[in-house]
DNA sequence: TGAATTTGACCCTC
DNA sequence: GAGGGTCAAATTCA
């Protein structure tokens, strides 16, 4: 239960934050998408537990305040989308670009997308389904029982320039082994959040082509970020650039900490053609060399530049925005996880 | 010099 | 023992 209340808490502040930044999503329908998404996963998964463990009032009670907050989410979104015709031109752009374009496994974002614009119909959908999060263990940190699979996604590859790589996810990776797999005709990358010696980051994931379609990524992320987490993050930041960006085709379907998700996007919505690509073969291609799938262009040359956190704090908490009738739940959630994180 | 990738070897699970 | 995941030395590059 105490699991229950802190989910449901922690996806109370993340709509909180991004009631706030609504404004500022108006030209970024990629991030407002992963914002959705993000809360609807929180709630959905919330939902399901409060289902798995039916049976005390507490939980009924629960149960009906997350579906409301579902339908309340849904419906302040959805009214600023219709009073925000640009915003919708874009998303609606966006979401024809995803049908023909994104093969999401289980839909997510297509039907995260979709939810946003038609009220979050399909909201309670993304659930659990596509999160399995491991239990936690203390064995040994090989053990594939305790991998825990936290999404699989299909990616397309880049139609211009390099499409030997799939699209960047906002995060930045460092390759720490490649593999021939058995009945695959194309190896499988190993990666490795970049912070993950600096800050403890324990974020990985796999990309490997589809045998039947080599344009295609089958991306498979594990653990969670926690790099970008605002209590770790580093103090001694580089100026914000304008090269923080997710590409219009980037397909973050990780199922990471909400905060992390939150803290990983970027709100410049401008850079053309900046990916990672250019992966040559060749030992030791090195730094810089682009030579990285689906590694952010925030490594640079060996600098890490990827502080897209710096930008939504600003946005986030310099935003000025008013009071609101969920502050009390946004403020109640950070005290929440403020105290958790002590905790830990 | 430091940070990145490559790749063979090792470890672990099944 | 097979197969997959990770380690770490070697190598590359700005």
């Amino acid at each position: 239960m105490e699991e229950i209340i802190s989910l449901i808490l922690h996806g109370c502040m993340l709509a909180g934050k991004l009631k706030e930044t609504l404004p500022n999503l108006a030209t970024q329908p990629d991030l407002l998408s992963n914002s959705l998404e993000e809360i609807t996963k929180i709630f959905g998964s919330a939902k399901e537990r409060v289902l798995h463990s039916q049976g005390s009032s507490t939980t009924s009670y629960l149960h009906n305040l997350l579906t409301l907050e579902h339908q309340q989410i849904g419906t302040s979104v959805e009214q600023w989308l219709r009073s925000n015709t640009q915003a919708m031109d874009i998303i609606q752009t966006q979401l024809a670009a995803d049908r023909n374009e994104a093969k999401v496994s289980g839909g997510v974002d297509v039907r995260v997308s979709e939810a946003a614009v038609g009220g979050f119909q399909a909201a309670a959908a993304v659930s659990a389904s596509n999160v399995n999060i491991a239990s936690s263990s203390t064995q040994r940190p090989r053990r594939r029982k305790d991998q825990g699979v936290i999404n699989k996604i299909t990616v397309p590859a880049p139609r211009i320039g390099n499409t030997e790589i799939p699209p960047e996810d906002g995060f930045t990776w460092r390759k720490y082994g490649q593999k021939e797999i058995m009945n695959s005709k194309f190896p499988r990358g190993y990666y490795r959040c970049t912070h993950q010696k600096l800050y403890n980051c324990p974020a990985k994931k796999q990309v490997q082509r589809l045998d039947n379609d080599p344009l295609t990524f089958e991306v498979m992320y594990r653990g969670e970020h926690t790099c970008h987490m605002s209590a770790t993050a580093p103090s001694t930041l580089p100026p914000p650039t304008a090269d923080h960006q997710i590409p219009q085709d980037h397909l973050s379907a990780t199922t990471e900490p909400p905060t992390s998700l939150w803290l990983s996007m970027d709100f410049n919505p401008i850079r053309q053609g900046g990916s990672s690509s250019g992966m040559i073969g060749g030992r030791g291609s090195g730094r810089g060399s682009g030579d990285d799938v689906g590694t952010s262009t925030g490594t640079r040359y060996g600098k890490e530049v990827d502080f897209p956190v710096m930008d939504l704090a600003d946005t986030m908490f310099n935003s000025g925005s008013s009071s609101s009738s969920m502050d009390f739940i946004f403020n109640s959630a950070e005290h929440r996880w403020e105290s958790d994180d002590k905790k830990n």
